[in-house]
DNA sequence: TTTTGGTTCGG
DNA sequence: CGAACCAAA
């Protein structure tokens, strides 16, 4: 009589350098594999549209290769808490394991969870897998977490190097009869009517072996240039591994590892650091999707949003090239450069004055990459409201930044060909106008924290 | 991961 | 008169 482990796959959608899927195979019975989607649970956030088109194309991808290596992808769709307990119950499993979240309400999951299984004598075991550091084993010398990146970043360098990724395992026994699972199609992940996810597959192939081979084609062959060219978005330096690290088709142990082992460091461990900044950020403050980090923010004179300039932002035809590229590459991809995020980003907080809450909304649908913690944290970083932000009135001028970073006009070309030809959209405000007014605005916030 | 507007300095 | 530098926002 067996007792199959369930291994609960959350955003973790690989078999290597997976702790959990190890601990199944170390316990010695059949694995069963688990994706829950939960739209139900209190607190926990739905999926954007690109998202959900990124986890159809990445659970196939898993659910083969669990069945190449003999187990099973089981889909179910439910309260997670609810649906995880039923389904160990149902296939008589002793063992359910999982790697750590870190929202909150994610993490209440989790936790009831783990009580419920543990009290009807199940094993219930989580692990590390999806940060390179826990949120708690960093804090200051007084105890509070980190406010101030370059500090944060030092204090995990200084712990412990994170540990080596673990093997693809090769083989995975499975149960001889699947428990029932959902058709994959049946929840309709996949836009319909209309498809518009034209751009999306010609951009990406979502799923964890894609993952594996653009990671070594970064390592090889594109990040020598990456320092230099990092934010020159026509230059395709940047590692495109946003969204591997999103759905965890690679973990941050893989790309840490192997990047120092490429001899690539600097810069670009830097940035993983920027993304365990946002995830222990969120833990510390499980409210930063929708609530000012630095709280004397919540003074700022935001005026009712105006539709039609925000419409025209999202749509990308603001009359700015630079911006107009970006949201329409967004638009097109599911993906931003990232210096063409933050032009973007601060043209919608600081030139239309629309809340950052909306941009981050969009972002949230549109992005492919777009995670509980990074979205919402660099949203509020081009705000000026969250952790280690860019000072309210760094505001960018976006035709500046087209000089600067788009000297050729080489990214507005490609995204937005209307502002290199013929006519391209009006502009729909007043730069130096809108920059008044916004830097005006600001001026409520700092009397706020004055008082 | 800024911009602007002012001043200074060399040609 | 432009480049370089700096303070303030």
């Amino acid at each position: 009589m067996t007792s199959p482990s369930i291994v609960w796959f959350r955003d973790d959608l690989r078999l290597a350098d997976h702790p959990a899927l190890r601990a199944a195979l170390d316990r010695d019975e059949p694995v069963i594999g688990l994706y829950v989607l939960d739209d139900e649970s209190p607190g926990i956030r739905p999926l954007g549209g690109a998202a959900r088109w990124w986890l159809h194309h990445s659970l196939t991808s898993l659910a083969e290769r669990l069945r190449e290596r003999g187990s099973t992808l089981v889909l179910r769709r439910g309260p997670a808490e609810k649906v995880v307990a039923e389904l160990a119950r149902d296939a008589g499993a002793g063992a359910v394991f999982w790697n750590r979240r870190y929202g909150q309400p994610e993490r209440d999951i989790d936790a009831a969870l783990k009580t419920a299984l543990r009290d009807d004598g199940l094993t219930a075991q989580s692990f590390a897998a999806s940060v390179l550091f826990e949120p708690w084993t960093v804090a200051t010398g007084s105890g509070t977490p980190y406010s101030v990146y370059t500090p944060f970043w030092r204090a995990c360098l200084a712990l412990p190097t994170p540990r080596e990724p673990l093997p693809e395992p090769l083989s995975i026994p499975g149960v001889s009869k699947a428990p029932p699972s959902d058709d994959l199609e049946s929840w309709e992940l996949l836009p319909q009517h209309p498809d518009w996810a034209a751009g999306l597959r010609e951009m990406w192939e979502p799923g964890e072996p894609a993952a594996r081979r653009r990671l070594h084609e970064f390592l090889t062959e594109d990040s020598s240039s990456y320092e230099a060219a990092r934010n020159t978005p026509s230059a395709g330096a940047t590692s495109l591994l946003s969204p591997r690290l999103r759905w965890g088709e690679l973990s941050p142990h893989t790309i840490w590892h192997e990047s120092v082992q490429a001899g690539v460091g600097g810069m670009f461990l830097s940035e993983l650091g920027w993304r365990e900044f946002a995830w222990h950020t969120l833990f510390h403050f499980p409210d930063l999707a929708t609530k000012n980090l630095r709280r004397d923010f919540d003074a700022f004179p935001w005026p009712t949003p105006d539709p039609e300039h925000l419409s025209a932002w999202q749509q990308g035809r603001t009359g700015f090239a630079i911006v107009d590229a970006g949201m329409r590459e967004l638009w097109q991809t599911g993906y931003m450069h990232n210096r063409v995020r933050m032009v973007t980003a601060s043209f919608l907080i600081k030139n239309l004055l629309i809340d950052w809450r909306i941009g981050e909304e969009w972002f949230w649908d549109t992005l492919v990459d777009a995670d509980g913690a990074s979205n919402s944290f660099n949203w509020q970083w081009v705000a000026g409201s969250g952790a280690d932000a860019a000072p309210y009135f760094r505001i960018f001028n976006p035709e500046l930044q087209a000089k600067k970073f788009d000297p050729a006009s080489r990214y507005i070309a490609e995204w937005a060909p209307d502002h290199v030809s013929d006519s391209p959209p009006p502009q729909i405000v007043d730069l130096g106008e809108t920059r008044k007014a916004a830097l005006q605005a600001y001026e409520a916030v700092k009397g706020a924290s004055r008082r």
